[in-house]
DNA sequence: GTGAAAGCGCTAACAA
DNA sequence: TTGTTAGCGCTTTCAC
């Protein structure tokens, strides 16, 4: 008799509902109401019915823990925390991520923060909650240190993309200095002084490494007064086109851009398009090698953001082998890729 | 003492290392053992440091599974198939998908089958074994017959973007066949003739019925001669530019495209724009509202792929809470989006 | 700070 | 075809 054992609600979790409790209800013992329940064969029709009828009646939903244990199955996932899914720089990272998580046999358990902080956060405990073996994160937080929490619960966590700070942990990120200084070398030595560069929010490590670079190119080239053509916050593609435009509405304009992200070459281009035929436009260099870029012949400041995602997978999985190895950041090279847009000459 | 025990490997999983051993090890108890392992605070700090080091030596990896059933918590999954991340159309349907998934408070577990049928299956598969309360998927299948083991399993399987074919099942698609006749009908009214249709692998669903629907408007037209303009396997960019090519070197080339898919879309744009100056291109009508098609004053059919997303989502919740319901087939709608390529008179 | 015992909800082996 | 008996590996009381 299995009754006395039931009253036992410490845990009012969303579901009482046991199997032991389908098979009371259904008059059979607990094994022939796991053989119906999980699809076994070997169970009379109606018997089978009448388990399945007070499954439905009870509202029973099969505790996969238990069931995993018990079968000595084991259930390996890792979690990655990206931005937005929809964005391909993103999207080409959880390839790579996923990747190297098959060949590890692990699940990839994928979520997006929107880049608000505390979903960021909830998403986080929430892997830690569900045991994932490691986490790999994009993280929107200007202060990280809330994650040594999760870490000392034995979580591995790997910071992709964006340089963990306040923490030391494995991380993966671009050299996006070196990318913000290409960028602004290459149009110089096109023969442009009057360089905009539309950069996302100020507070992403990734933005001030690029303007970092860009600012030093530009003063070692000794162009002043180039500070007044810098813009920030361009997230997303309508506030990037707005900004744009304003650029463009300035008596001097700048004769040539760097969009700070894939969103902010979208505007730019946008812009320039709709307002300069061909033949008068202002030159351009993106970030990104989005699939687009070809077509739009948008030259680049290209990376591997595949690449990227396997190096973070393969960082956790190292770590979850060898958890005393100590923090290790990994930096990406970038490069630039001529596509016509930035090596156009200044045209007024 | 726990030692008798231990000798039991009737199933050789990856790791016989369980936290008992680890105690043992450490000469300390289960408990103690789990209070380090599991973070908690109230260890004297070399004790902690024993049964670290004695963890990491003995190579422990805990039980998810266990430490979730023990302390009564719930980690449900629902898994997703799609066939490439990078995919913008799949991208914002995963990002539909996840919305609800995390209102209903479930964990997405997301992998793409690379649009290979075998791929799929092993994934479907690994999704049972984890027991996932639900899988989504876009099948490459010609046949989804095979998920039936699966649904009898207990899983919940939504078919999505691609009908199931014999089987019967939830699913989610769009209008297609409307989608075809639109795109077909629009650029009719606009004085084409020789309109060609750039598609996908013929036996995508998705692309018969786009086919179906284009013909039928051309028939209907009265227009005659125009299946030589029709071409499949555009499956991939480069693929879908060759083919592009050869249309536009025939002696009566085609003076209106219309493009299976965001990619062959792409590939239009690309040859289109590289051989013809503006004012002089051939009409075209892509599908799929991807983010640049505004740039490019691109004519799509649109829909709502995150939509599409949400409404499987939901469709797989309803049938946990009720499994005994009719399958049910939500047919999305379509419509054109006017930017100007679709719009154009016919040049030649 | 540490430990012993008692399950969590399920499945596997072996009977009957 | 059905049932009984043991655990799966961990966390949780509640003692010490």
């Amino acid at each position: 008799m299995w009754e006395s054992e039931i009253t036992d609600n410490r845990r009012m979790t969303h579901t009482n509902v046991t199997l032991a409790r389908v098979a009371i209800a259904a008059g059979v013992s607990l094994k022939t109401a796991s053989r119906v329940l999980a699809g076994e064969p070997h169970v009379a029709p109606q018997t089978r019915e009448r388990v399945l009828k007070e499954a439905r009646v009870l509202g029973y939903r099969r505790n996969a823990a238990a069931s995993l244990l018990a079968s000595g199955q084991q259930a390996d996932a890792i979690s990655v925390i990206i931005g937005d899914m929809t964005n391909p720089f993103y999207a080409a990272m959880a390839q790579g991520i996923e990747e190297s998580a098959r060949e590890h046999r692990m699940i990839l358990s994928l979520s997006s923060s929107g880049e608000d902080p505390d979903t960021e956060w909830e998403l986080a405990k929430g892997a830690a909650r569900q045991r994932s073996r490691a986490l790999i994160v994009v993280s929107s937080m200007e202060d990280n240190s809330q994650y040594l929490d999760l870490v000392r619960t034995g979580l591995t966590v790997v910071f992709v993309d964006r340089e963990p700070r306040a923490i030391q942990a494995d991380s993966v990120v671009l050299d996006n200095e070196a990318g913000g200084r290409l960028a602004a070398t290459h149009l110089l030595e096109h023969g442009h002084t009057r360089i905009s560069y539309v950069g996302d929010y100020e507070w992403l490590p990734t933005q001030q490494a690029r303007l970092a670079g860009f600012s030093d190119a530009m003063s070692e080239a000794g162009i002043s007064n180039w500070e007044h053509l810098v813009r920030k916050d361009a997230h997303d593609v309508a506030r990037a086109r707005e900004i744009v435009r304003e650029l463009l509405d300035l008596e001097a304009p700048p004769t040539a851009f760097v969009g700070g992200n894939n969103r902010s070459a979208l505007a730019i281009l946008h812009e320039v398009h709709s307002r300069y035929p061909v033949g008068r436009r202002p030159a351009m260099i993106g970030f990104d090698d989005v699939e687009w870029a070809g077509v739009l012949g948008l030259s680049v400041i290209s990376h591997d953001s595949r690449d990227m995602g396997r190096q973070a997978a393969d960082l956790a999985f190292a770590r979850i082998e060898d958890p005393s190895k100590e923090a290790k950041m990994i930096e990406l090279p970038v490069a630039l890729t001529e596509r016509g847009s930035g090596e156009r000459p200044p045209f007024s």
